[in-house]
DNA sequence: TTCACTTTTAATAATATTTTTGACGTTAAC
DNA sequence: GTTAACGTCAAAAATATTATTAAAAGTGAA
Protein backbone atom coordinates (compact mmCIF):
# COMPACT_ATOMS: atom_id res chain seq x y z
CA UNK A 1 0.00 0.00 0.00
CA UNK A 2 1.48 3.44 -0.99
CA UNK A 3 0.79 6.69 0.20
CA UNK A 4 2.02 9.87 -0.98
CA UNK A 5 2.58 12.73 2.27
CA UNK A 6 2.70 16.11 1.11
CA UNK A 7 3.84 18.34 4.25
CA UNK A 8 6.24 21.09 4.38
CA UNK A 9 7.04 20.64 8.11
CA UNK A 10 9.75 18.06 8.10
CA UNK A 11 9.01 17.08 12.10
CA UNK A 12 5.74 16.48 11.30
CA UNK A 13 6.51 14.58 7.26
CA UNK A 14 9.25 12.16 8.99
CA UNK A 15 7.14 11.31 11.94
CA UNK A 16 4.44 10.24 9.71
CA UNK A 17 6.31 8.61 7.33
CA UNK A 18 8.23 6.25 10.31
CA UNK A 19 4.27 6.02 11.73
CA UNK A 20 3.20 4.42 8.25
CA UNK A 21 5.97 2.45 7.90
CA UNK A 22 5.89 0.47 11.30
CA UNK A 23 2.35 0.02 9.81
CA UNK A 24 3.44 -1.80 6.83
CA UNK A 25 2.20 1.26 4.18
CA UNK A 26 5.28 2.54 1.35
CA UNK A 27 4.98 6.21 2.06
CA UNK A 28 6.43 8.98 -0.31
CA UNK A 29 7.26 12.63 0.54
CA UNK A 30 6.75 15.55 -1.00
CA UNK A 31 7.42 19.04 0.70
CA UNK A 32 5.20 21.33 -1.59
CA UNK A 33 2.00 21.62 -3.52
CA UNK A 34 3.64 21.68 -6.94
CA UNK A 35 5.80 18.63 -6.66
CA UNK A 36 2.84 16.81 -4.77
CA UNK A 37 0.79 17.50 -7.59
CA UNK A 38 2.89 15.57 -9.88
CA UNK A 39 3.80 12.92 -8.04
CA UNK A 40 -0.14 12.53 -7.41
CA UNK A 41 -0.60 12.53 -10.83
CA UNK A 42 2.10 10.58 -12.64
CA UNK A 43 1.81 7.48 -10.20
CA UNK A 44 -1.35 5.44 -8.74
CA UNK A 45 -1.29 5.89 -4.58
CA UNK A 46 -3.63 4.15 -2.66
CA UNK A 47 -3.85 7.30 -0.46
CA UNK A 48 -2.93 10.45 -0.21
CA UNK A 49 -2.29 13.00 3.24
CA UNK A 50 -1.78 16.43 2.40
CA UNK A 51 -0.92 19.84 4.82
CA UNK A 52 -3.50 22.62 3.73
CA UNK A 53 -1.11 25.38 4.32
CA UNK A 54 2.13 24.57 1.54
CA UNK A 55 4.63 26.55 -0.22
CA UNK A 56 3.92 26.85 -4.35
CA UNK A 57 0.06 25.56 -4.16
CA UNK A 58 -1.87 25.17 -1.47
CA UNK A 59 -4.13 21.64 -0.90
CA UNK A 60 -7.50 22.80 -1.22
CA UNK A 61 -6.52 24.03 -4.83
CA UNK A 62 -4.19 20.38 -4.76
CA UNK A 63 -6.80 18.17 -3.80
CA UNK A 64 -9.52 20.13 -6.23
CA UNK A 65 -6.94 19.54 -9.20
CA UNK A 66 -6.67 15.42 -8.31
CA UNK A 67 -10.13 15.36 -7.84
CA UNK A 68 -10.56 16.07 -11.60
CA UNK A 69 -8.56 13.35 -12.72
CA UNK A 70 -8.87 10.85 -9.93
CA UNK A 71 -11.95 11.21 -8.89
CA UNK A 72 -11.52 7.70 -6.80
CA UNK A 73 -8.55 8.57 -5.11
CA UNK A 74 -8.71 8.55 -0.96
CA UNK A 75 -7.33 12.03 0.42
CA UNK A 76 -6.89 12.63 3.73
CA UNK A 77 -6.45 16.68 4.85
CA UNK A 78 -4.86 16.57 8.14
CA UNK A 79 -3.63 20.67 9.13
CA UNK A 80 -3.92 23.02 11.82
CA UNK A 81 -6.72 24.86 10.58
CA UNK A 82 -9.34 23.54 13.00
CA UNK A 83 -12.65 25.64 12.20
CA UNK A 84 -15.69 24.13 10.92
CA UNK A 85 -15.76 26.32 7.87
CA UNK A 86 -12.12 25.69 7.63
CA UNK A 87 -12.99 21.34 7.57
CA UNK A 88 -16.21 22.40 5.34
CA UNK A 89 -14.00 23.95 2.62
CA UNK A 90 -11.80 20.95 2.71
CA UNK A 91 -14.52 18.49 2.13
CA UNK A 92 -16.15 20.64 -0.92
CA UNK A 93 -12.39 20.40 -2.55
CA UNK A 94 -12.77 16.98 -2.13
CA UNK A 95 -11.43 15.75 0.61
CA UNK A 96 -12.29 12.30 1.90
CA UNK A 97 -11.19 13.15 6.25
CA UNK A 98 -10.13 15.79 8.09
CA UNK A 99 -7.95 15.10 10.96
CA UNK A 100 -6.78 18.69 12.77
CA UNK A 101 -3.55 18.78 14.31
CA UNK A 102 -2.44 17.74 16.94
CA UNK A 103 -3.36 14.54 15.95
CA UNK A 104 -2.97 10.87 17.41
CA UNK A 105 -0.78 8.66 14.89
CA UNK A 106 -3.48 5.62 16.01
CA UNK A 107 -6.68 7.89 15.08
CA UNK A 108 -4.70 8.71 11.84
CA UNK A 109 -3.98 4.57 10.99
CA UNK A 110 -7.95 4.27 12.15
CA UNK A 111 -9.07 6.96 9.89
CA UNK A 112 -6.43 5.75 6.83
CA UNK A 113 -8.12 1.96 7.13
CA UNK A 114 -11.51 2.57 7.08
CA UNK A 115 -10.97 4.65 3.93
CA UNK A 116 -8.76 1.93 2.41
CA UNK A 117 -11.41 -0.46 3.28
CA UNK A 118 -14.16 0.90 1.83
CA UNK A 119 -12.32 1.18 -1.83
CA UNK A 120 -11.32 -2.50 -1.33
CA UNK A 121 -15.03 -3.27 -1.17
CA UNK A 122 -16.32 -0.97 -3.69
CA UNK A 123 -14.15 -1.74 -6.60
CA UNK A 124 -15.01 -4.32 -8.17
CA UNK A 125 -12.10 -7.04 -7.99
CA UNK A 126 -12.54 -9.28 -11.47
CA UNK A 127 -9.06 -10.32 -11.23
CA UNK A 128 -7.92 -13.37 -11.06
CA UNK A 129 -4.82 -13.75 -9.27
CA UNK A 130 -2.49 -16.89 -8.35
CA UNK A 131 -0.71 -16.30 -5.02
CA UNK A 132 1.76 -18.85 -3.63
CA UNK A 133 4.14 -17.47 -0.75
CA UNK A 134 5.78 -14.30 -1.98
CA UNK A 135 4.96 -15.25 -5.57
CA UNK A 136 2.06 -13.91 -7.75
CA UNK A 137 0.80 -14.12 -10.95
CA UNK A 138 -2.41 -11.78 -12.44
CA UNK A 139 -4.54 -13.51 -15.15
CA UNK A 140 -5.35 -10.29 -15.64
CA UNK A 141 -2.78 -7.98 -16.55
CA UNK A 142 -0.02 -11.19 -17.37
CA UNK A 143 2.01 -9.74 -14.60
CA UNK A 144 4.26 -11.61 -12.82
CA UNK A 145 6.32 -10.74 -9.47
CA UNK A 146 8.29 -11.90 -6.47
CA UNK A 147 8.56 -10.02 -3.51
CA UNK A 148 7.16 -7.49 -5.46
CA UNK A 149 9.92 -7.59 -8.12
CA UNK A 150 8.64 -7.57 -11.61
CA UNK A 151 9.61 -10.22 -13.62
CA UNK A 152 8.62 -10.96 -17.33
CA UNK A 153 7.86 -14.34 -18.58
CA UNK A 154 7.88 -15.84 -21.86
CA UNK A 155 3.81 -16.93 -22.98
CA UNK A 156 5.21 -20.38 -22.21
CA UNK A 157 6.90 -20.18 -19.26
CA UNK A 158 3.92 -17.71 -18.15
CA UNK A 159 1.36 -21.17 -19.35
CA UNK A 160 4.19 -23.57 -16.80
CA UNK A 161 3.87 -21.20 -13.78
CA UNK A 162 0.18 -20.99 -13.99
CA UNK A 163 -0.14 -24.52 -13.99
CA UNK A 164 2.15 -24.97 -11.32
CA UNK A 165 0.41 -22.24 -9.42
CA UNK A 166 -2.55 -23.85 -9.83
CA UNK A 167 -1.19 -27.13 -8.37
CA UNK A 168 0.92 -26.17 -5.58
CA UNK A 169 2.78 -28.33 -2.96
CA UNK A 170 1.57 -30.94 -5.94
CA UNK A 171 4.09 -33.34 -7.60
CA UNK A 172 3.68 -33.01 -11.25
CA UNK A 173 5.02 -35.40 -13.51
CA UNK A 174 6.70 -34.61 -16.95
CA UNK A 175 3.77 -36.21 -19.01
CA UNK A 176 1.06 -34.15 -16.94
CA UNK A 177 2.43 -31.03 -17.89
CA UNK A 178 3.41 -31.71 -21.15
CA UNK A 179 -0.23 -32.48 -21.67
CA UNK A 180 -1.74 -29.83 -19.53
CA UNK A 181 0.84 -26.71 -20.45
CA UNK A 182 2.29 -28.27 -24.13
CA UNK A 183 -0.79 -30.13 -25.31
CA UNK A 184 0.93 -32.73 -26.13
CA UNK A 185 0.47 -36.73 -25.67
CA UNK A 186 3.81 -38.13 -27.09
CA UNK A 187 7.03 -38.10 -25.88
CA UNK A 188 9.15 -36.22 -28.53
CA UNK A 189 12.08 -38.04 -27.09
CA UNK A 190 13.84 -34.51 -25.77
CA UNK A 191 14.28 -32.78 -22.84
CA UNK A 192 12.19 -29.32 -23.34
CA UNK A 193 10.00 -29.66 -19.65
CA UNK A 194 13.44 -29.93 -17.93
CA UNK A 195 14.65 -26.70 -19.82
CA UNK A 196 11.85 -24.75 -19.39
CA UNK A 197 12.33 -25.70 -15.74
CA UNK A 198 15.51 -24.51 -15.60
CA UNK A 199 14.16 -21.05 -17.53
CA UNK A 200 11.30 -20.74 -14.81
CA UNK A 201 14.33 -21.65 -11.80
CA UNK A 202 16.59 -18.89 -13.07
CA UNK A 203 13.77 -16.00 -13.54
CA UNK A 204 12.09 -17.34 -10.03
CA UNK A 205 14.66 -18.98 -8.05
CA UNK A 206 18.31 -17.68 -9.18
CA UNK A 207 18.10 -14.60 -6.83
CA UNK A 208 15.85 -15.24 -3.90
CA UNK A 209 17.07 -16.96 -0.64
CA UNK A 210 14.57 -19.55 -0.15
CA UNK A 211 13.31 -21.49 -3.78
CA UNK A 212 10.23 -22.46 -4.81
CA UNK A 213 10.39 -25.12 -7.52
CA UNK A 214 11.80 -28.09 -6.12
CA UNK A 215 12.33 -31.25 -7.81
CA UNK A 216 11.41 -34.77 -6.88
CA UNK A 217 13.52 -37.26 -8.52
CA UNK A 218 11.82 -39.87 -11.18
CA UNK A 219 8.51 -38.19 -10.46
CA UNK A 220 8.74 -34.70 -11.14
CA UNK A 221 8.37 -30.95 -10.01
CA UNK A 222 6.88 -28.86 -7.24
CA UNK A 223 6.07 -25.98 -6.45
CA UNK A 224 6.42 -25.87 -2.37
CA UNK A 225 7.84 -23.55 0.08
CA UNK A 226 10.73 -25.71 1.77
CA UNK A 227 12.76 -28.31 0.69
CA UNK A 228 11.35 -31.98 2.15
CA UNK B 1 -31.29 10.55 -0.04
CA UNK B 2 -32.97 8.36 3.53
CA UNK B 3 -30.77 7.99 6.29
CA UNK B 4 -30.91 6.08 9.41
CA UNK B 5 -30.49 8.29 12.67
CA UNK B 6 -30.16 5.83 15.47
CA UNK B 7 -30.06 7.79 18.77
CA UNK B 8 -31.84 7.83 22.41
CA UNK B 9 -31.40 11.14 23.55
CA UNK B 10 -34.27 12.69 22.13
CA UNK B 11 -33.39 16.25 22.02
CA UNK B 12 -29.71 15.14 19.79
CA UNK B 13 -32.51 13.12 17.86
CA UNK B 14 -34.62 15.76 17.04
CA UNK B 15 -32.14 18.04 16.52
CA UNK B 16 -30.49 15.41 13.61
CA UNK B 17 -33.86 15.28 11.94
CA UNK B 18 -34.32 18.63 11.69
CA UNK B 19 -30.97 19.36 10.46
CA UNK B 20 -31.42 16.18 8.19
CA UNK B 21 -34.53 17.53 6.35
CA UNK B 22 -33.05 21.14 6.05
CA UNK B 23 -30.75 19.80 3.92
CA UNK B 24 -32.96 17.50 1.71
CA UNK B 25 -32.08 14.17 3.45
CA UNK B 26 -35.34 12.04 4.49
CA UNK B 27 -33.79 10.61 8.34
CA UNK B 28 -35.66 7.58 9.78
CA UNK B 29 -35.34 7.80 13.89
CA UNK B 30 -34.76 4.40 16.06
CA UNK B 31 -34.27 4.75 19.73
CA UNK B 32 -32.61 1.79 20.62
CA UNK B 33 -30.45 -0.93 19.30
CA UNK B 34 -32.16 -3.53 18.05
CA UNK B 35 -34.80 -1.52 16.80
CA UNK B 36 -32.35 0.34 14.81
CA UNK B 37 -31.21 -3.10 13.76
CA UNK B 38 -34.38 -3.87 12.46
CA UNK B 39 -34.63 -0.73 10.09
CA UNK B 40 -31.25 -1.17 9.08
CA UNK B 41 -31.59 -4.61 7.86
CA UNK B 42 -34.93 -4.30 6.30
CA UNK B 43 -34.70 -1.16 4.23
CA UNK B 44 -32.00 0.01 2.01
CA UNK B 45 -30.75 3.39 3.73
CA UNK B 46 -27.91 6.01 1.78
CA UNK B 47 -26.65 6.49 5.61
CA UNK B 48 -26.58 5.28 8.89
CA UNK B 49 -25.75 7.74 11.61
CA UNK B 50 -25.39 5.66 15.26
CA UNK B 51 -24.42 6.77 18.84
CA UNK B 52 -22.82 4.24 20.87
CA UNK B 53 -23.93 4.10 24.43
CA UNK B 54 -27.66 3.03 23.22
CA UNK B 55 -30.41 0.44 25.02
CA UNK B 56 -30.88 -2.42 24.33
CA UNK B 57 -27.76 -2.96 21.71
CA UNK B 58 -24.60 -0.77 21.76
CA UNK B 59 -23.61 0.90 18.57
CA UNK B 60 -20.05 -1.07 18.17
CA UNK B 61 -22.17 -4.11 17.88
CA UNK B 62 -25.01 -2.94 15.74
CA UNK B 63 -22.21 -1.49 13.27
CA UNK B 64 -20.40 -5.56 13.01
CA UNK B 65 -23.91 -6.73 12.57
CA UNK B 66 -24.86 -4.21 9.77
CA UNK B 67 -21.22 -5.02 8.27
CA UNK B 68 -22.11 -8.65 7.51
CA UNK B 69 -24.76 -7.77 5.83
CA UNK B 70 -24.54 -4.90 4.29
CA UNK B 71 -20.51 -4.05 3.55
CA UNK B 72 -20.87 -1.12 1.59
CA UNK B 73 -23.24 0.64 3.86
CA UNK B 74 -22.07 4.03 5.10
CA UNK B 75 -21.93 4.35 8.69
CA UNK B 76 -21.63 7.45 10.58
CA UNK B 77 -20.42 6.94 14.63
CA UNK B 78 -21.62 9.89 16.68
CA UNK B 79 -20.64 9.68 20.48
CA UNK B 80 -19.92 11.21 23.38
CA UNK B 81 -16.78 8.88 23.78
CA UNK B 82 -13.98 10.62 22.07
CA UNK B 83 -10.61 8.86 23.62
CA UNK B 84 -8.64 7.40 20.71
CA UNK B 85 -9.33 3.65 21.66
CA UNK B 86 -12.88 4.56 21.24
CA UNK B 87 -12.41 5.93 17.80
CA UNK B 88 -10.05 3.10 17.20
CA UNK B 89 -13.32 0.57 18.49
CA UNK B 90 -15.58 2.42 16.15
CA UNK B 91 -13.36 1.91 13.03
CA UNK B 92 -12.89 -1.79 13.93
CA UNK B 93 -16.09 -2.36 13.96
CA UNK B 94 -16.49 -1.03 10.66
CA UNK B 95 -17.99 2.75 11.05
CA UNK B 96 -16.79 5.29 8.01
CA UNK B 97 -16.44 8.55 10.35
CA UNK B 98 -16.61 8.73 14.04
CA UNK B 99 -17.72 12.36 15.41
CA UNK B 100 -17.52 13.38 18.93
CA UNK B 101 -20.24 15.20 20.63
CA UNK B 102 -20.78 18.27 20.59
CA UNK B 103 -20.47 18.36 17.07
CA UNK B 104 -21.41 20.95 14.69
CA UNK B 105 -24.43 20.59 12.54
CA UNK B 106 -22.55 22.29 9.42
CA UNK B 107 -19.22 19.58 10.17
CA UNK B 108 -21.60 16.49 9.99
CA UNK B 109 -23.49 17.69 7.26
CA UNK B 110 -20.14 17.87 5.26
CA UNK B 111 -18.76 14.55 6.37
CA UNK B 112 -22.33 13.18 5.14
CA UNK B 113 -21.67 14.46 1.71
CA UNK B 114 -17.90 13.31 1.46
CA UNK B 115 -19.33 10.00 2.03
CA UNK B 116 -22.18 10.47 -0.02
CA UNK B 117 -20.31 11.74 -2.85
CA UNK B 118 -17.04 9.38 -2.75
CA UNK B 119 -19.83 6.05 -2.81
CA UNK B 120 -21.20 8.47 -6.34
CA UNK B 121 -18.36 8.30 -7.48
CA UNK B 122 -16.77 4.62 -7.68
CA UNK B 123 -20.12 4.08 -9.45
CA UNK B 124 -19.97 6.58 -12.63
CA UNK B 125 -16.91 7.14 -14.02
CA UNK B 126 -16.61 10.73 -15.68
CA UNK B 127 -12.94 11.44 -15.70
CA UNK B 128 -12.04 13.78 -18.82
CA UNK B 129 -7.96 13.46 -18.34
CA UNK B 130 -6.10 10.23 -18.44
CA UNK B 131 -2.93 10.31 -16.82
CA UNK B 132 0.19 7.89 -16.45
CA UNK B 133 3.27 8.43 -15.60
CA UNK B 134 4.40 11.99 -17.63
CA UNK B 135 1.51 11.26 -19.90
CA UNK B 136 -1.47 12.92 -19.88
CA UNK B 137 -4.65 12.57 -22.45
CA UNK B 138 -7.24 15.23 -21.87
CA UNK B 139 -10.65 13.41 -23.65
CA UNK B 140 -12.15 17.05 -23.97
CA UNK B 141 -9.86 19.03 -25.71
CA UNK B 142 -8.17 16.00 -27.62
CA UNK B 143 -4.70 17.20 -26.70
CA UNK B 144 -1.63 14.32 -25.43
CA UNK B 145 1.20 15.91 -23.92
CA UNK B 146 3.97 13.78 -22.53
CA UNK B 147 6.43 16.09 -19.92
CA UNK B 148 4.28 19.00 -20.96
CA UNK B 149 4.68 19.02 -24.62
CA UNK B 150 2.16 18.36 -27.12
CA UNK B 151 1.85 16.04 -29.03
CA UNK B 152 -0.55 15.72 -32.38
CA UNK B 153 -2.08 12.05 -32.75
CA UNK B 154 -4.46 11.02 -35.52
CA UNK B 155 -8.31 9.78 -34.51
CA UNK B 156 -6.92 5.89 -34.78
CA UNK B 157 -3.64 6.89 -32.79
CA UNK B 158 -5.49 8.77 -30.32
CA UNK B 159 -8.22 6.02 -30.19
CA UNK B 160 -5.33 2.88 -29.30
CA UNK B 161 -3.77 5.49 -26.88
CA UNK B 162 -6.97 5.96 -25.10
CA UNK B 163 -7.37 2.35 -24.62
CA UNK B 164 -4.00 1.30 -23.17
CA UNK B 165 -4.58 4.61 -21.02
CA UNK B 166 -7.30 2.78 -19.41
CA UNK B 167 -5.55 -0.05 -18.89
CA UNK B 168 -2.20 0.88 -18.09
CA UNK B 169 0.11 -1.91 -17.09
CA UNK B 170 -2.39 -4.70 -17.91
CA UNK B 171 -0.75 -6.64 -21.40
CA UNK B 172 -3.33 -5.71 -24.05
CA UNK B 173 -3.74 -8.64 -26.80
CA UNK B 174 -4.07 -7.82 -30.29
CA UNK B 175 -7.68 -9.45 -30.67
CA UNK B 176 -8.35 -7.19 -27.33
CA UNK B 177 -6.76 -4.11 -29.13
CA UNK B 178 -9.12 -4.72 -32.65
CA UNK B 179 -12.12 -5.93 -30.92
CA UNK B 180 -11.63 -2.67 -28.24
CA UNK B 181 -10.36 0.10 -30.60
CA UNK B 182 -10.64 -1.47 -34.13
CA UNK B 183 -14.54 -2.70 -33.44
CA UNK B 184 -13.52 -5.80 -35.57
CA UNK B 185 -13.74 -9.33 -34.23
CA UNK B 186 -12.21 -11.07 -37.29
CA UNK B 187 -8.57 -11.15 -38.07
CA UNK B 188 -7.51 -9.55 -41.00
CA UNK B 189 -4.52 -11.30 -41.99
CA UNK B 190 -2.86 -8.00 -41.68
CA UNK B 191 -0.55 -6.21 -38.89
CA UNK B 192 -2.23 -3.05 -38.49
CA UNK B 193 -2.19 -3.11 -35.06
CA UNK B 194 1.77 -3.39 -34.75
CA UNK B 195 1.77 -0.40 -37.48
CA UNK B 196 -0.64 1.48 -35.23
CA UNK B 197 2.34 0.77 -32.10
CA UNK B 198 5.07 1.85 -34.30
CA UNK B 199 3.30 4.98 -35.24
CA UNK B 200 2.41 5.77 -31.30
CA UNK B 201 6.09 4.59 -30.16
CA UNK B 202 7.58 7.08 -32.70
CA UNK B 203 5.71 9.87 -31.14
CA UNK B 204 5.39 8.91 -27.78
CA UNK B 205 8.05 7.11 -27.27
CA UNK B 206 10.93 7.61 -29.28
CA UNK B 207 12.36 11.08 -27.79
CA UNK B 208 12.15 10.46 -24.46
CA UNK B 209 14.17 8.52 -21.95
CA UNK B 210 11.99 5.89 -20.67
CA UNK B 211 9.64 4.34 -23.07
CA UNK B 212 5.81 3.74 -21.78
CA UNK B 213 4.93 1.21 -24.80
CA UNK B 214 6.38 -1.98 -24.23
CA UNK B 215 5.95 -5.04 -26.21
CA UNK B 216 5.37 -9.04 -24.56
CA UNK B 217 6.35 -11.36 -27.61
CA UNK B 218 3.70 -13.48 -27.71
CA UNK B 219 0.81 -12.09 -25.52
CA UNK B 220 0.41 -8.08 -26.93
CA UNK B 221 1.61 -4.71 -25.34
CA UNK B 222 1.73 -3.00 -22.42
CA UNK B 223 1.58 0.68 -20.58
CA UNK B 224 4.18 0.46 -18.46
CA UNK B 225 6.82 2.35 -16.64
CA UNK B 226 9.73 0.71 -16.35
CA UNK B 227 11.39 -1.79 -19.02
CA UNK B 228 10.35 -5.75 -17.19
C1' DT C 1 -11.72 17.08 -58.35
C1' DT C 2 -7.67 17.88 -56.01
C1' DC C 3 -4.91 17.97 -52.06
C1' DA C 4 -3.45 16.74 -47.64
C1' DC C 5 -3.83 13.57 -44.52
C1' DT C 6 -5.13 9.13 -42.43
C1' DT C 7 -5.60 4.29 -42.65
C1' DT C 8 -4.52 -0.18 -44.44
C1' DT C 9 -1.70 -3.53 -46.77
C1' DA C 10 2.35 -6.00 -47.65
C1' DA C 11 7.22 -7.11 -47.95
C1' DT C 12 11.48 -7.43 -45.56
C1' DA C 13 14.56 -6.88 -41.62
C1' DA C 14 15.28 -7.51 -36.88
C1' DT C 15 14.23 -9.90 -32.43
C1' DA C 16 12.51 -13.19 -29.43
C1' DT C 17 10.95 -17.63 -28.30
C1' DT C 18 10.84 -22.52 -28.64
C1' DT C 19 12.95 -26.74 -29.40
C1' DT C 20 16.75 -29.73 -29.85
C1' DT C 21 21.17 -31.24 -28.62
C1' DG C 22 24.89 -32.73 -25.87
C1' DA C 23 28.23 -32.36 -22.20
C1' DC C 24 28.53 -32.70 -17.51
C1' DG C 25 26.87 -33.27 -12.55
C1' DT C 26 23.85 -35.96 -9.28
C1' DT C 27 21.44 -39.52 -7.41
C1' DA C 28 20.07 -43.99 -6.04
C1' DA C 29 20.15 -48.91 -6.57
C1' DC C 30 23.04 -52.64 -6.56
C1' DG D 1 32.16 -47.65 -4.67
C1' DT D 2 30.24 -48.42 -9.38
C1' DT D 3 27.22 -47.53 -12.70
C1' DA D 4 23.12 -46.47 -15.06
C1' DA D 5 19.43 -43.48 -14.99
C1' DC D 6 18.16 -38.97 -14.08
C1' DG D 7 18.70 -33.95 -13.89
C1' DT D 8 20.97 -29.51 -15.10
C1' DC D 9 22.18 -26.06 -18.10
C1' DA D 10 24.42 -23.51 -21.92
C1' DA D 11 24.34 -22.94 -26.58
C1' DA D 12 22.95 -23.88 -31.35
C1' DA D 13 19.22 -24.51 -34.58
C1' DA D 14 14.68 -23.98 -35.92
C1' DT D 15 10.42 -21.29 -35.52
C1' DA D 16 7.66 -17.66 -34.50
C1' DT D 17 6.82 -13.07 -33.58
C1' DT D 18 7.50 -8.19 -34.04
C1' DA D 19 9.50 -3.71 -36.14
C1' DT D 20 10.08 -0.88 -39.80
C1' DT D 21 9.33 0.70 -44.19
C1' DA D 22 7.09 2.30 -48.21
C1' DA D 23 3.46 2.27 -51.11
C1' DA D 24 -1.51 1.77 -52.00
C1' DA D 25 -6.11 2.82 -50.75
C1' DG D 26 -9.39 5.54 -48.54
C1' DT D 27 -11.35 10.03 -46.70
C1' DG D 28 -13.00 14.56 -46.25
C1' DA D 29 -12.48 19.54 -46.81
C1' DA D 30 -11.64 23.40 -49.90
Amino acid sequence: MTILIIEDDLRVAELLQRGLEEQGFKPTLAYDGVSGKKLALQNDYDLIITDIILPKMDGIDLCKLIRQTKPNMPIIMLTALGTTDDKIEGFDAGADDYLVKPFEMRELMARIRALLNRRANSTNNSTVILNYDDLEMNLHTKMVKRNDQDISLTPKEFKLLEYMLQNPERVLSRSEIADKVWDTHFDTGTNFIDVYINYLRKKIDREFEHKLIHTKSGMGFVLKREDS
